[in-house]
DNA sequence: CTTGACCTTCCAGTAACGGGAAGCCCTATC
DNA sequence: GATAGGGCTTCCCGTTACTGGAAGGTCAAG
């Protein structure tokens, strides 16, 4: 397969899986005119990136979880410790997003929103609101 | 004032300050030793531009925000549609947060986590579950 | 006079690609 | 055979919002 096709197989963009073989992730062959030469196991492979980065994995998680996956003496908990990180850092910028959110949504329900220039929300930007 | 008092006022690291600098979010003077030379005033706009990304405005938005913010006829409607803007993309991300947690939740859940080899998670990854 | 803390500029790197240029390859059509 | 098109190649720059580090000027203290 040429990287069209694996491109439209994986979802992925051609420029995208070109980098992945960049940087190590994949490594096709090559053809006679210099093509890349995919096969089933490397479109298997980018669909498995490509889960893994849609669950947020970084990169390098992915390299890992590859690896892993391709180990088959591998111990299942490598994988759930792994999981397991990206899960707390999934919480944690969920936490985050939720702090923000909160202090945001009170600055703008006390905006009236209208054409006159005060404004509570430059005004908690200016000096925060503390709640003492 | 120099660049480490109002770093040490703001909160924000000098190298920053001096990045703010160079995209025109802010403008010292310059003593004659080529120190930058920070007033009272820079050091509210700094104040205000911290707090702004720590509510996860992008610069940009905060460059907006500043204009805004020393625009005396500035209407609050125009405030408020970007702090509304901003709610929704916090919204989406978490939404999207939410979305990995719950699959990746699943997937741990489902793994037992011990020496074996045979991990439900790399299953997943492999071969996403179909609801059907 | 030297030491050390501060300040300056500039260059490079981060994550994970995306855009676009310049140019080769292959097939189809006229 | 010439050409048009689409796909492929490499290479380099741009993105966001900084951070780290090198090389060197400035200033106050001992």
């Amino acid at each position: 397969m040429n990287i069209g096709d694996v491109s439209e197989a994986s979802g992925l963009p051609a420029k995208t899986i070109r980098y992945y073989e960049d940087i190590g992730l994949i490594t096709p062959l090559r053809s006679d005119n210099g093509y890349r030469q995919f096969t089933q196991a490397h479109l298997h492979k980018l669909a498995f990136i490509a889960r893994a980065r849609g669950l947020g994995f970084s990169i390098e998680q992915c390299r890992t979880l590859l690896a892993l996956y391709e180990d088959r003496e591998r111990a299942s908990a490598d994988v759930k410790a792994l999981a397991e990180t990206h899960l707390a850092e999934i919480d944690a910028k969920m936490a985050e997003l939720a702090d923000m959110r909160r202090t945001l949504a009170d600055l703008v329900q006390c905006c009236a929103g209208d054409h006159r220039p005060d404004c509570p929300i430059l005004k908690g930007l200016a000096a925060p609101v503390t709640g003492d």
